[in-house]
DNA sequence: GATGAATGAGTGTTCATTCAT
DNA sequence: CATGAATGAACACTCATTCAT
């Protein structure tokens, strides 16, 4: 039927909307207290649900973040490819990558943390296999896009043409995560004992790790 | 009211081997099951001490965990100054850390990941200043030896002359740091998909680190 | 993880009911074994509520302690009214307040010892405000009636005329308090050494407290 | 043997010693921070003593209090007896009893409380009873004294002449206490409310209890 | 006699989750 | 579909007291 099908839909996108409102109502005050310091109570309240609708919507509180982490993820992706296709030079695509993920640690503090750790250690219920799966998806997508970036640069000779491909993926973003968290917790540090900007500092740091792989 | 009494009676040992062994065991269980995880009572019970005991030893939680990072940070200096003294080369030496940081990061996977963040955060109340104060001044320790390692490269021509020392030490730091925590993580990842070993993953990871700032 | 299997469910019953049912059992523990010798596991368990639900209805162990003193001061003006206006004569109608404050005193050996005490030693916090300030509404209003009480005294000439209204209502608040005070804790003393029952003594000692303000 | 018992007079007199300062020291923690919030952690360091040898001295904090509640008690007899023989006239002895009994509530605020309580709820065990034993005799000294006060002042035909003399002393008693605590407690609003000093509504306050057994 | 060391038994409060309606 | 009501399970920390030395 017709009408069923309607109704079904309609259902189902306003669903979606509620889980869109509470995350992202869950999410600020996530990244305004902590985590472990949001209860679902505070959640219910601020999102203007009962308590008991927010379990209509998500499973669990673990099924929130792992949502939020999803939504993260996306803007990551988004961000990335922003940086990359704003820029025609292949250094300034570079740097669009660094300045995309410094974008995504700055936005979502508290993802940028998970973004590096094994995915398997927090969602293991069958429930959240769904986003799981989706974030991994993204996660893929985002390695794609760095590969693609770094076999282009291999290709015009701006990167060194022995690199593996694979491999430097994961190097690049180790390093690129490493230096953007350790600037950003040791901000106070750097600007006062090495009188630097937090900019300057990373400006610096994109640019060492270029000359990692650049030929 | 009759209270507290004695089952058995442990043989007069001093307070830092008791320290020692409730520390061990707390680090263990929060290896295995994160700090959060782990409540005094399991802590107690494990090391065999009743719970009232830990608090002799310790004034909290939090300061078993500042007494654990202090012990890991001693262990990194140690594996860090090992892996420099015994390599006569420079690469041999840049190396040597890199492995040293490794073997860290293996062994106390918990505190590896509080290496970049800002120690203030954790520890404030005034009982543990003199730890935190304590693990603060190995940490510039470290970045002393870093720093001289790197001076003595642009000394030798084996690293670029216009390094500046302060930011390569962060640099070299976050790098490392985030390429090591990303192999950890994605172990299962790399092995499959990439087919590598870890130690040829990070093999090729330092490679490329070196990359960055030799001549 | 799994939580909060519900074992039995009460029928709906309004949220005053259930304020109510704590409060009283929690009330007749107080009595019994005193204020701090009662856990809020022994409330729990004897009111036959988890621990948890107590929360539901009370803050704190310091609101039910504010709740259950509510209702006593209004118990306590009950009781004042009733022996004042149940009387015609002068003498009658202080007699009526005695036996009013002694059979609240019977009541709520707990509270009374407070009803003499600083009342903003014990409810701070802004959530019992509420109560606390109902508390000394209560207070004011009986401190009113007795005022009044003794300005007719004065009027129809029972009362000396020189009396202070203000500072003789404290007096025999003072006085009244402090001898059935010492009767109820002396109790047995007064019993087997006075050879007088509780009653004798008290309507001698409710006798000595008129002369005092009489012409 | 002589020797034998000038030694253990000695170390009689010296646990005595002990008590006194451990008692000393606790007294005025108690009155500071209130009892409860006093552990015998803190009584031992304060008063320099191992924990331990606290319990030497004493069997238990109860026992402390105890040994306190005499002290005080015994200061009590004193400022009463000399009230009343600093005195000639009859109603200026009255008044020094008074005075006494204030000067007591305004140093033992903490044992001012249990005067007026039945003894036997607090002091059971049985090494306790030597304490209760003088507690309750130098109370019945108390009482002896307030009763020959009334008799003379009987016989002088100060007082009323059919006044019940033991049921007299407990209300003088019981009305004195009462104002007293009262005052005390509601300090801030006797000045505030009534616009009186406390010492002239407890003159007020003493002389109304006067009038109560006067002629 | 003095004490260092050890501990059993709490304590109030929080929170994610469930279920009948 | 939404929710009011209920709760089991934790949890860090405290303290009076005991006993071997």
């Amino acid at each position: 039927m017709r009408r069923g099908v309607i109704i079904a839909r309609r259902i189902k996108e306003a669903a979606s909307v509620h889980r869109m409102r509470i995350a992202t109502c869950a999410g600020k005050l996530f990244e305004q207290k902590g985590i472990d310091n949001v209860s679902m109570d505070l959640i219910a309240v601020t999102a203007k649900y009962s308590k008991a609708t927010l379990y209509v919507y998500f499973d669990s509180k673990e099924e929130i973040i792992s949502y939020l982490t999803l939504l993260s993820m996306q803007k990551l992706k988004d961000y990335i490819l922003e940086g990359i296709t704003q820029n025609e030079m292949h250094k300034e695509k570079f740097l669009g990558i660094c300045h995309g993920l410094y974008r995504y640690a700055s936005e979502f503090p508290l993802y940028f943390k998970m973004v590096l750790s094994p995915i398997n250690i927090d969602f293991k219920n069958s429930r959240f296999e769904e986003n799981e799966r989706e974030i991994f998806r993204i996660g893929e997508s985002i390695n794609n896009i760095i590969g693609r970036f770094i076999l282009e640069g291999i290709e015009i000779k701006v990167f060194r043409p022995d690199l593996k491909v694979f491999p430097t993926i994961f190097n690049i973003w180790g390093m690129l995560v490493g230096v953007i968290e350790l600037a950003l917790n040791k901000k106070e540090y750097i600007k006062k004992e090495m009188k630097m900007s937090l900019d300057e500092f990373l400006d610096y740091g994109y640019d060492t790790i270029f000359n990692s792989v650049k030929i």
